[in-house]
DNA sequence: AGACGGAAGTTATACGTAAAACCTGGTGAG
DNA sequence: CTCACCAGGTTTTACGTATAACTTCCGTCT
């Protein structure tokens, strides 16, 4: 009976029967146990998405990319944001208590990986085999069978770029306090490119991620003669906190101050003036990384580069005044 | 072999083997196929939460409650953000590719039930019998096993009576241009509120829930010496649309136009003047809609009663100018 | 005419788990 | 001394699906 749903009956079963069995199917309103059908393929068309947050929409615009070619290939994703942010996972699988092909880890510190991997696959009683792992924003020389990024280290040099074209050469560098590999890149390209420019000065202030907290971190660094002229965050709403800080010590943006981001959030155009920031294209980003998971899953090779990435220039930046 | 893990081998096995089993377990990395138990047990311990979206914290923070909770109680929970916004869900089971226990529905239109009750729950070949659903800030006499709200007719008053006591009487009032129960709650509300009170005005304008939508859809009304002096703006996300109408037609908030909002986002707080706003314990939602599903689950009684939300009053509301 | 082949339909089996049903050996009571 | 009982351990079964293996039936070719 189950031939007829699965579409595969081309010389086994008559097409009058397939049609009397699709009607009693329909009558009843039969519908497949999926546990026992991923039971019985070994295989559930499931994979895990982890997350550090969702409290931001990038992560939502990596689930929905991720969802979108899943659901083109039949699978499903079930959403894990990690209770302990960028740290490691305690267990997703217990939680997400879903049998599971593979894994997407985005954002995710590389010794989170260790809890990711484990044996809740298809794998019977034995142990062992690992599910396969893509990680996403991390460093492709550690561990998970793939690993997607984007060009984020472009994406900083963009920013430099610009800023250094506008005249700065006195940087702050508003750093997430955040042990992942993404971030460590942007503080090293930054400070790789200003290195190369006579007379740059670049001073770093880490804050966790969010507007309270940047607008406090930053703060001190905005007050006295010896402000900077030009503020890089690592991400739009720590960009949004120096708005704050900004006008709380009388700086106006982009007059006294240049500011720019990295993510291009929708509080990026929320907050006056519209913020200069790297657009990241958060769904294509989980596009990719599905893609790699599927194909890993096929045994074929994943789709090697980087996803480019572009600096939106707004009103946030200005040249530096005389 | 089972019987150890499971943890109830009170008199059935000798403390010596349970040992033996769980050395041997831990020595070959044994994890339970998830699949087969499902199977086996009938439930999945795993529920389906369905949103409109992932773009706004606010169903972050509903999942995160939920899946607080349902950690609590060996559950997990599957996320599925309909593609269709609001309206009816096309085949969120499909989808999520998961066997489930029961949905929860957040703000979903009620005509979306009917696409969101399947049986691809724990039931067998048979047919019939519906999964549990649990329908979040919709309608009590709709459809659904149980129904999860916050009083937001509570906090519609409560904008009102602050506007009202700061000398406003003529309102604009920015609608989010959904067919949600929530929203159709909150126009009936503010209208019922102010027809109390003699000499109020109040005008209405649509707009979809984003920034720029909702700038170009408030524009036209703030323009001209008819102008309302206060913008009730059904969420934080057309809150943040207005300032930048505002602004554009050099309106100055609070002094020229008092604004509030819905949500008590992040971007409330990141715009300036930071935005008075209603709270939503957005996390308190899901965990009381998990909490309403497992009752259900368990044959109990779900707690009754609405979630209470209070006015939080910041820099966008003044005094009418004379 | 007999046998072979292929299409249509039917039965059997395995997936891994949980739990019931079923053994076994030893001890205490009658 | 024998038997019932029970703790401790082993075998069996069922969950619902997908598919392999097997049976049946008929038409056709030699």
């Amino acid at each position: 009976m189950s031939l007829v749903l699965g579409g595969k009956w081309k010389g086994r079963v008559s097409a009058a029967t397939a049609e009397r069995v699709r009607a009693a199917a329909a009558e009843l309103g039969y519908r497949p146990n999926l546990a026992a059908r991923n039971l019985r393929l070994g295989r559930t068309r499931t994979v895990l998405l982890v997350v550090p947050a969702l409290t931001t929409e990038f992560f939502a615009g990596v689930y929905t990319g991720a969802a979108r070619v899943a659901a083109r290939h039949g699978f499903g994703v079930v959403l894990y944001p990690s209770p302990e942010g960028i740290g490691p996972a305690r267990d997703p699988f217990a939680s997400a208590q879903a049998a599971l092909d593979g894994v997407i880890a985005s954002s995710m510190a590389a010794d989170a990986v260790s809890a990711l991997r484990g044996d809740h696959g298809r794998g019977g009683g034995g142990g062992g085999d690992q599910l396969p792992l893509v990680m996403l924003d991390s460093d492709p020389e550690g561990p998970g069978t793939a690993t997607v990024n984007l060009d984020i280290a472009d994406g900083v040099r963009q920013v430099a770029e610009h800023l250094l074209g506008l005249g700065h050469r006195d940087f702050l560098h508003l750093a997430a306090d955040v042990p992942s590999w993404t971030f460590e890149v942007r503080a090293r390209e930054l400070a790789a490119r200003l290195a190369e420019v006579p007379g740059t000065r670049l001073r770093t202030v880490r804050s966790p991620i969010s507007i309270k907290g940047a607008e406090a971190a930053v703060r001190g660094a905005l007050e006295g003669a010896e402000r900077p002229t030009a503020v890089v965050c690592d991400d739009d709403q720590l960009a949004a906190g120096t708005y704050k800080a900004a006008r709380r010590v009388g700086l106006r943006i982009p007059e006294d101050l240049s500011v720019t981001g990295i993510d291009d959030l929708a509080v990026a155009t929320a907050i006056d003036p519209e913020l200069t920031t790297v657009r990241l294209d958060a769904e294509l980003f989980g596009e990719r990384g599905m893609r790699a998971l599927l194909a890993v899953l096929e045994g074929e090779e994943p789709e090697q580069g980087d996803i480019p990435v572009r600096l939106i220039v707004r009103g946030s930046t200005a040249p530096v005044r005389a």
